[in-house]
RNA sequence: GGCCCGGUGGUCAAGCGGCUAAGACACCGCCCUUUCACGGCGGUAACACGAGUUCGAUUCUCGUCCGGGUCACCA
């Protein structure tokens, strides 16, 4: 047998049942026949914990990326290690995704189900394909099969760094498999011995290979000289070698992933040349790290340690999905705030993400940040649309606060309304789960008493403002008679109507009416800050701020 | 340890050889104002370090330091 017949037998001994070609898969997968310049994305998430924020992140970045450029993004799912893999990890993805409004054009939509005709887009679906592919390898001499047990691995790994050397893994003279005659391997196969399936590097440790990072420009590197397993030994490829099988019949473009498969890349482009297929665009994005209060350092964001890692987080704190994405897109894209300033009223997906202009280095998630992003994302919607809002997240995760607001969905809104809908709305609400506290003085359930006074107002003072006030008021007053009542109450209790006169005379007056108006704030909702309390005295009602007058009045 | 990525105010960031080194968040002050918030105005605060190239370096090169990643039958 010539060494070529040799390869067809070998190739027929590992993989018997394969009877397809890699040409039928290209039939199969046919280009897409995209316009010039469409890039086309995937978002290639393992199901073996919860989304977290990285991975929104990069799925932003590449929907983005193929929406900017008229493509095609999809989601696919990388199950490959089983071992890893939780239960609900795909539906927590899909989940997830669709929390936040990222929306892919095809792929997986949740568990078990998917749309697009380049599927299966899991993983574990698609190892017919793969062992095709390896098996087309083997048949030309580039894949081999290896017998070393982990035993065998961990020893030249020992004996690698016993001796210092500089690249470790399975090569040159440690690649004890790799010339194997066929007699050997099909001695082992009859035998039972478990193998992997390893690819044949003909890289060399001097050679250094370029390629262009979509974000990062130039990057060189030592080629690759790894014998890297393709097929692990239970037929299952490598995330290596999956990448280069479903990226090209998936007619991926541009590979969008972490900084940290920046140093597989050589493997990768020797992966890809040695199948024959061209080599996708790379843009290795940058790291969501967090502070380490304990160390003083900053960190990447774990799943473990930090809570708010999880997508699930925000959403149980109750950060409407636009906050979350505007804030991590102000991360991912310098130009976002400019253009969101310019653009109010447009969705963040129609923003014009440009991959090049991506910051590389690592960026810190700043919670601060983000309630200014989201404060700013919820003025801008309506009472209504709050309520909704509001009454969904109360829904699932406040049952009690549901209960009361739900009673009365009008008068909500109404209160919801105070001060919004204007061309100055406050910025009071940076997630849901604070409107319970922010109006709790509405609603009997929660309201709590507090009379608590300012300093420089004495309880004495207090009670006879109030005891004024409530001869004085009047539920029908508009809101110009309504101050123009408390401003009277002023003088003959030795305050002030006029504010810049107690400035400069701050010696001939108690206080001004300011001080007049938080007494009567604390009264009726037991609290120095609210919004304007002509509004919540009329939504309030007569009956309701006469009772609360007299009770104040009694208990300052 | 080898290889790789990164390093502008507290945070996110403009900046591509010549600028008083933008802007946003946070913080402080003032103004507006019945409180708070909003809004307006102003302020504190940065090019990691050392060489080299250059008439001139935050921008280019090299070295150092620091941070991160990666060296699995994990992705």
């Amino acid at each position: 047998m010539d060494k070529q017949e040799i390869n067809e037998a070998l190739a027929e001994l590992l993989f018997p049942d394969i009877d397809k070609t890699p040409e039928y898969y290209e039939q199969m997968y046919p280009e897409r026949g995209l316009p010039e310049g469409a890039r086309v994305t995937r978002f290639a998430p393992s199901p073996t914990g919860y989304l977290h924020i990285g991975g929104l992140f990069g799925a932003l970045v590449d929907v983005l990326t193929a929406k900017v450029s008229g493509g095609i993004s999809y989601l696919r799912i990388e199950d490959t290690d089983k071992k890893r893999e939780i239960e609900d990890g795909v539906s927590g993805i899909t989940d997830g995704m669709k929390a936040f409004g990222v929306e892919f054009d095809e792929g997986v939509t949740g568990f078990g189900t998917e749309t697009g005709s380049y599927g299966p887009y899991t993983q574990s679906q698609r190892v017919e394909i793969y062992q095709t592919i390896a098996k087309s390898l083997v048949k030309q001499g580039l894949a081999y099969p290896c017998f070393c047990s982990s035993e065998d691995l961990d020893s030249i790994r020992e004996r690698q760094e016993a001796e210092g050397a500089d690249i470790r893994g399975y090569f040159g003279k440690w690649a004890k498999c790799r010339d194997l005659s066929y007699e050997e391997i099909e001695k082992n196969i009859s035998e039972g011995k478990s193998w992997v399936l390893r690819f044949r590097s003909d890289g060399s440790p001097d050679k250094r290979i370029f390629f262009e990072d979509m974000i990062r420009g130039k990057i060189e590197m030592p080629e690759n000289i790894i014998d890297e397993v393709l097929l692990k030994s239970d037929g299952i490829p490598t995330y290596h070698f999956a990448h280069c099988c479903d990226d090209h019949f998936m007619r991926t473009t541009h590979v969008v992933r972490g900084e940290e498969w920046i140093s597989s890349v050589p493997k990768h482009i020797a992966l890809f040349k040695a199948c024959g297929y061209k080599v996708p665009k790379y843009a290795h994005t940058p790291q969501v790290m967090k502070f380490d209060d304990e160390t003083g350092d900053k960190r990447k964001l774990s799943k473990r340690k930090d809570p708010e890692a999880a997508v699930s987080y925000f959403v149980e704190e109750g950060f409407p999905k636009e906050s979350l994405t505007e804030y991590l897109l102000t991360l991912l894209s310098s130009g976002f705030e400019d253009w969101r300033r310019a653009n109010p009223d447009v969705p963040a997906m129609d923003y014009p993400f440009n991959l090049k202009k991506m910051s590389s280095s690592g960026c810190l998630f700043d919670l601060v940040k983000l309630n200014d992003v989201s404060k700013n994302v919820i003025c801008r919607m309506s009472a209504s649309t709050v309520y909704d809002r509001v009454a969904a997240w109360a829904k699932e995760f406040d049952g009690e606060f549901y209960n009361v607001i739900s009673a009365d969905p009008d008068r909500t809104r109404e209160i919801l309304n105070i001060d919004r809908e204007s061309p100055k709305p406050r910025k009071d609400i940076a997630k849901w789960s604070e409107v319970r506290d922010y109006i709790s003085y509405f609603y009997p359930e929660f309201y709590r008493k507090d009379y608590s006074l300012p300093e420089n107002i004495s309880a004495s003072d207090a009670k006879a403002i109030v005891a004024a006030y409530a001869k004085a008021y009047s539920a029908s007053d508009d809101k110009d008679g309504w101050f123009g009542k408390i401003k009277e109450l002023c003088e003959p209790l030795r305050f002030t109507p006029n504010v810049k006169e107690y400035k400069s005379n701050p010696d001939t007056y108690k206080g001004h009416v300011g001080d007049v108006s938080t007494v009567i704030r604390i009264a009726v909702t037991s609290r120095r800050n609210t919004p304007d309390l002509y509004s919540i005295m009329l939504l309030l009602g007569e009956d309701e701020v006469r009772a609360r007058l007299a009770d104040a009045g009694a208990n300052f």
